[in-house]
RNA sequence: GCCGGCGUGUCGGAAUGGCAGACGAGGCAGACUCAAAAUCUGUUGUGUUCACGCACGUGCGGGUUCAAGUCCCGCCGCCGGCACCA
């Protein structure tokens, strides 16, 4: 008899044979073939690690494994998105430095991985608040600088009346301040923006070469949200300047109603003395404060606005004049902060304009009465009161206003994002410094590359300004510098980068993570890039993904790295959520630690579950009993052992089973369908216990099957049998495909696409045989004309009678 | 609100348009045991029938097809993202 399976003892013991063979260094022997597997680092949080990490973990731990199965050089590294809110708002709480919690937060989070056996490569462990790393944070954003793609512009941020300090929208709950309950406004503040909108048109054209699932692909193209309109300029009547609107249905110009522009259109300050109704203008910009960008545009289910006493515009096509209105559905940040309206066509100007009794015309017929029912069909509708666009389509129409534009000189075609720069500073402590000084004579100024890194000034208070500025403000020691270009007094920059920075480049990193000259060696670039599958959570599509992308292409352009998009392939994972269907939080006390199950079950257990809770890309409810069932299957194989013989080939009884079970594991994990390649050997293992023997070849492809979810148990087990090497070196089972086939078939028999009978056949036989059979085998149930035969061969047969 | 996704037994979930419910959990029964647990074996969608069967079954309502969980149209419900959480 075998001893007991305990894995308290085997998987420490195995994870340290690792670790002293190296077992999972990437080599920089360039000749052999590479596969680079990368997952999302994960920030170590104080709650240590959540059942949620280990599902993508172990999915691309798998891959990893059987790649290196497979003779591949294999890189699957980890490492520390370290920087971030809530370990400074841990910090300040409990007056300890940000950097001692991180150091501990990543020592827990290190161990709890270590206790998975995951075949992460740790010599490249890389963290974002090392200052060997943050350096070349820096050294990118200095060549965003020098490249004109970082820029300082007023934005406004979350302002907490009460706290006095910055708020990130997660610490804003219905516009009041998470923590201390008071009003929260926008202010305006100087911030640094990169210019991501310069790389809209790759971002969206480069994906059609790209693996990435299509849902991500669609996310990241509804993101960037290109469309093709045109800006026109509207006279404001009796003054010198015009007001630009974009639009992307020129076509309707002649509907146009009146006109609307955002709160902070620069016209209202320069308008202000003729501007009759000035105070609530004031006031309604006022309002508008408090409300963020989406509580305006998507939340509001009741339009707002003030009309504009005093100005008027003049409509370029047809010279009617238009009143101006200011409302907060018309954002400063996308076009040009000022609209046409056209209620008749657009379902916020016709909710505009039915509360305010404002005109509608229709201008595209094929819809109903646009007085009581918006019309937006751009594909079936005819322009009509439109003067020479009459009877046009509106594709037509589009190229002729457009055409008739560019001529006058009054609009041109314009293509437009809803993608916008990506705010680059935050007013923090515990993010990378911006490697820039504020010289009085010389303006922004970049540091010099070889003063990099400019480090985090190493201080015990870190306490939030009460003027909305970073902490760093106050720093004075820090804040006082010289100007690299011309020597006089400056100040440097007190904001930070935002987490996003470090992990916009981390992939480069682990290529070469000691490298003190570069951030990667060239040879080594070429050699390991592009990543080649990237898995990571769908709520990091939009803004991870699309950020490291933008980083990529730029260092692409100036010639940096090899490639021009950084990942291959792109998949994404579901949601661990709790026994009760919700989502995991201390709050619904729902939370499962990954420790405990460690400690009950063991990690292969764990990696087991977690692969087979359900479909690798949906979400997933835990269940304790699936935990002991995933046990349960691994004492059966732990026990079959006591049933091995010495044959070293298939059974004759077996070897399609082995074969079919060896196509479906190798396929399935390629398709991330775990689940299933996990149940396909839980059969297999079924079946050796039916017949009560597996042997020594059957054995040795199943624990080769079974390492890259239950690594420790299968090397143990590998070596208690006593075959040669290492699972973890030895070599992918391969299997013959006219061998995954029976001779015979079981198919179902049907009468009008009901199951009748089923018969047996050779899976060759001819479609006449195959008929005939299948009608013996109905016998008397067959009666009436037949109208149709049906055989489709290893399927079905279906006879339609009348 | 907009964008994306998902609705299948008691539960987690399987099904290139081809016998719905693989595999696991739970239940029931048997073996082993003084007994229980563990383990092993069998069984398990609903209705109806002594039974062979038959009928009904994939959120709801229509449609396409010899054949629909799967494709199309229209609803309902739930989940995720929405730019300073990462």
């Amino acid at each position: 008899m075998s001893k007991t399976y305990n894995p308290k003892v085997i998987e420490p013991k195995w994870q340290q044979v690792w670790t002293e063979e190296k077992a999972f260094a990437a080599t920089d022997d360039y000749s052999k073939p590479k596969y680079y597997a990368l997952v999302e680092f994960p920030y170590p949080s104080g709650q240590g690690l959540h059942v949620g990490h280990p599902r993508p973990y172990t999915a691309m731990d798998i891959v990893s494994r059987k790649r290196r199965m497979q003779g591949y050089n294999v890189l699957f590294p980890m490492g520390w998105d370290a920087f971030g809110l809530p370990t400074e708002n841990y910090a300040i709480k409990n007056q300890i430095h940000p950097k001692i919690v991180t150091e501990n937060n990543v020592a827990h989070f290190k161990k709890q991985l270590q206790s998975l056996g995951y075949s992460f490569d740790w010599d490249r462990e890389i963290n974002t608040t090392d200052s060997h790393y943050y350096k070349w944070t820096q050294w990118i954003f200095l060549k965003l600088f020098n490249a004109g793609l970082a820029y300082k512009t007023k934005m406004p941020i979350n302002f907490c009346t009460s706290c006095k300090v910055g708020l990130a929208n997660e610490e804003v709950v219905n516009g009041v301040c998470e923590r201390c309950g008071a009003p929260v406004i926008r202010k305006m503040q100087s911030q640094w923006m990169l210019k991501i909108t310069e790389y809209a048109d790759k971002l969206i054209d480069d994906l059609d070469d790209l693996d990435f699932i299509e849902k991500v692909k669609v996310s990241q193209k509804n993101w960037i949200g290109r469309s093709t309109g045109a800006e026109v300029d509207f006279q404001i009547k009796d003054k010198e300047e015009k007001l630009r609107i974009y639009t992307t249905r020129p076509d309707t110009l002649f509907g146009v109603t009146y006109m609307v522009v955002s709160p902070e259109h620069p016209y209202l300050d320069q308008y202000k003395d003729e501007i009759k109704n000035w105070d609530a203008i004031v006031a309604y910009r006022e309002q508008a404060s408090r409300k963020s960008d989406f509580e305006r545009t998507e939340l509001a289910k009741d339009k707002t606005g003030v009309q504009i006493d005093g100005l008027t515009a003049i409509n370029p096509v047809n010279g009617k004049e238009i009143p101006i209105w200011v409302s907060d559905y018309v954002l400063m940040s996308y076009g040009t902060g000022a609209i046409m309206a056209v209620p008749a066509h657009d379902s916020r100007d016709w909710e505009f304009a039915k509360k305010f009794g404002l005109p509608i015309i229709e201008v595209v017929a094929g819809g109903k009465n646009v007085q009581e029912e918006v019309y937006t069909d751009v594909a079936t509708g005819t322009l009509v009161n439109s003067g020479f666009l009459d009877g046009k389509s509106v594709a037509e129409a589009k190229e002729a206003i457009i055409a008739y534009l560019t001529e006058k000189g009054i609009g041109e075609k314009k293509k437009n994002y809803k993608l916008r720069d990506w705010v680059f500073s935050r007013q923090r402590y515990w993010g990378e410094p911006i490697p820039i000084v504020n010289c009085e004579k010389c303006g922004y100024v970049p540091l010099k590359e070889e003063d990099l890194p400019l480090l985090l000034p190493d201080v015990d208070s870190y306490m939030p300004t009460d003027t909305g500025e970073s902490p760093l403000a106050a720093m004075t020691d820090w804040v006082n510098t010289t100007c690299p270009c011309c020597g006089g007094p400056a100040k440097r920059e007190t904001d930070t980068m935002p987490q996003w920075a470090g992990s916009s480049w981390y992939f480069l990193r682990y290529i070469d993570p000691h490298n003190n000259d570069a951030f990667a060696a060239e040879d080594a670039l070429k050699y390991w890039m592009p990543v080649d599958w990237y898995n990571g959570g769908m709520e990091h599509t939009t803004l991870h993904l699309l950020y490291s992308r933008f980083w990529h292409k730029f260092l692409y352009d100036q010639g940096y790295v090899p490639c021009k998009e950084p990942y291959q392939k792109r998949t994404s994972h579901g949601m661990i959520l709790g026994e009760n269907g919700e989502k995991m939080s201390k709050s619904r006390g729902n939370v499962v630690n990954p420790d405990d199950i460690v400690d009950e079950f063991g990690a292969d257990t764990l990696r087991t579950y977690e692969m087979f809770i359900g479909a690798f890309d949906l979400s997933a409810s835990w269940s304790q009993e699936g935990v002991k069932g995933c046990r349960r299957f691994l004492d059966r194989v732990w026990k079959l052992q006591d049933m091995l013989t010495e044959d070293t080939e298939y059974s004759k009884e077996m070897v399609t089973k082995m074969h079919q079970t060896i196509k479906k594991v190798s396929n399935d994990f390629e398709n991330l369908k775990f689940n299933t390649a996990i149940a396909a050997m839980m059969s297999l293992i079924n079946d050796f216990y039916k017949l009560n023997r597996v042997t020594r070849g059957e054995y040795q492809t199943l624990l080769t099957l079974l390492n890259p979810v239950a690594p420790h148990m299968t090397e143990e087990l590998w070596e208690i049998a006593g075959f040669a090497g290492r699972v973890y070196e030895s070599t992918w089972p391969e299997y013959d495909e006219a061998k995954t086939v029976e001779d015979t078939v079981e198919i179902a028999v049907q009468i009008n696409g009901k199951t009748r009978a089923t018969v047996k056949i050779a899976q060759d036989i001819s479609k006449e045989d195959a008929l005939s059979a299948g009608k013996e085998a109905l016998g008397d149930k067959l009666s009436g004309t037949i109208v149709k035969e049906i055989y489709v061969p290893k399927r079905i047969i279906n006879i339609v009678v009348k």
